[in-house]
DNA sequence: GAATCGCATAAGTCTGTGCTTATGTGTTAT
DNA sequence: ATAACACATAAGCACAGACTTATGCGATTC
């Protein structure tokens, strides 16, 4: 069961900041570090987490390691919502939002 | 931002497995502890935690207090998953499933 | 109205987790 | 070769959070 990484990784603030910043566009751990006030071995330490939990990608690229976000986890929170489809009422914004986004 | 606590709530596995339960349908505290292995106060401090989140929303009924998943919670979570659109691949099953499940 | 029931809250304990500083490992530059 | 660089790992600390036992609070039952 991976729900439980998923969701603990994404539990932290922090973590979905740097998630939202790779899904900007791939980059290295430094260039994630740029204007977030967190020290290199939390940055790293966090990336750690996320990868476990299979919501980022990693590749060396000589002495930089490139981080990207891995759509494996996505899929993963994708899964569990879809579960519980019949809770869904037609009316949610939200939902519309999701479908035109989607379907595409 | 509701983020926080949303992911916050859905990180603890007894949490997830209370709110799946209840998405079988509407049901009252003790209900919920039924096969459950989970102490009076840990069950309460669970709901209220989902309570909170968005996730869950109760209403009492003589001295009985019936929860029920809450769409608000959902629809947050998609919201979130939303944003990130530009990952998903073409080919994942778990997409599909979701826009099948969704879209009718 | 007293006891019981369903649930919430309080307070304390123990574990997990996010941080720190220090150091290690591999790569590039000089 | 040596230094500098990008990042990972180790160890320790402080706080958050999930549990416990005890108690409180409304509502029902007798």
């Amino acid at each position: 069961m991976m729900d439980n990484e998923i969701f603990r990784a994404l539990a932290d603030p922090t973590r979905r900041a740097i998630f939202e910043k790779l899904a900007a566009g791939r980059m290295n751990a430094s260039a994630l570090r740029e204007g977030m006030e967190i020290s290199q071995p939390a940055m790293s330490q966090h990336l750690s987490v996320l990868r476990t939990a299979g919501l980022v990608k990693e590749e060396r690229q000589g002495r930089f390691m490139n981080y990207e976000v891995d759509p494996e986890g996505l899929a993963l929170i994708a899964e569990w919502l879809a579960k519980y489809r019949a809770y869904w009422p037609q009316r949610i914004e939200a939902l519309k939002v999701l479908l035109k986004d989607m379907d595409q």
